[in-house]
DNA sequence: CTTGACTCCGTAGTATGGTACAGGCCGTAC
DNA sequence: GTACGGCCTGTACCATACTACGGAGTCAAG
């Protein structure tokens, strides 16, 4: 059975070599066997799930939650509803974060309006909003 | 002149007293003169200038960010220009964000959806999709 | 057999925005 | 005068996801 060294494995995956040494600290990744010379010795296997980390973190996912997934799948009382799940909670945090930013981008978009964008910065009306107090003094 | 102790300028912005502290150290606010006791004594204008730091915050400013926007202003040479400057990249900022969060919302959904959520996680389709190699050898 | 690339471990540093002590001094009310 | 809170400094710690570095051992090609 072929095994890979830990720079091939990081080629493979895309990922840097210290990024899968922190994965396997950080429980993501099962430590591999090692050589006489403490050289670790990966299956061909972790690329794959070194790839479905990187796609789970493009959703949006953090490291802990991936490791959640992951250990979903270990469990045989796990269902396909639990997976389901914290994919629907992911999706709530988005739209809240989205929520977030649009309130933040409305509001913006509000002062940049109302500041012709010409004059000092003493009579920024966009300023003044952010601070109807402390300047002018 | 009134000053202000750090715990009612932290009370009366609605801040923690570290808060106002890790603002001075960060430059963000200017440092106060001190009492014979090495007190800190604030002018009540710090007040205001931690309500701005607040507000900024609430737009998803940096306090990088805000630090210049405080700067900006002492600056004589600075135009009301530059400070739509900044709102408007901080609003490029955002849009981008978005754009991210909608396409992560996007995927998730369509996993979700083709998810009937019952049945043993072996069959989960959404792990199917993070993950087209590495399950059911 | 030498050289250069690769690997090992442990520790520390990056950015962000704080929060939490410990140990000691200060100020005020009773 | 003494007790209790508030304030002082400095340092360490939280989460997040890495990245860098030093010093030493190892592997493979030439």
């Amino acid at each position: 059975m072929t095994t890979l060294t830990i720079g091939k494995v990081a080629e493979r995956a895309g990922v840097g070599v210290e990024t899968v040494r922190f994965y396997e600290r950080e429980g993501l990744i099962d430590e591999p066997p090692r050589g006489p010379s403490g050289y670790r010795h990966y299956p061909t296997s972790v690329v794959p799930r070194l790839l479905f980390i990187k796609r789970a973190k493009e959703l949006g996912f953090t490291l802990n939650e991936i490791k959640e997934l992951l250990s979903l799948r270990l469990d045989p009382e796990t269902t396909c509803a639990d997976v389901k799940q914290r994919a629907e909670t992911k999706i709530a945090d988005i739209k809240e974060k989205m929520r977030s930013l649009r309130r933040m981008k409305k509001a913006l978009v509000k002062l940049t309006e109302s500041c012709r964008g010409r004059g000092p910065v003493d009579d920024c009306p966009i300023l003044d909003a952010l601070d109807p107090q402390e300047r002018k003094r």
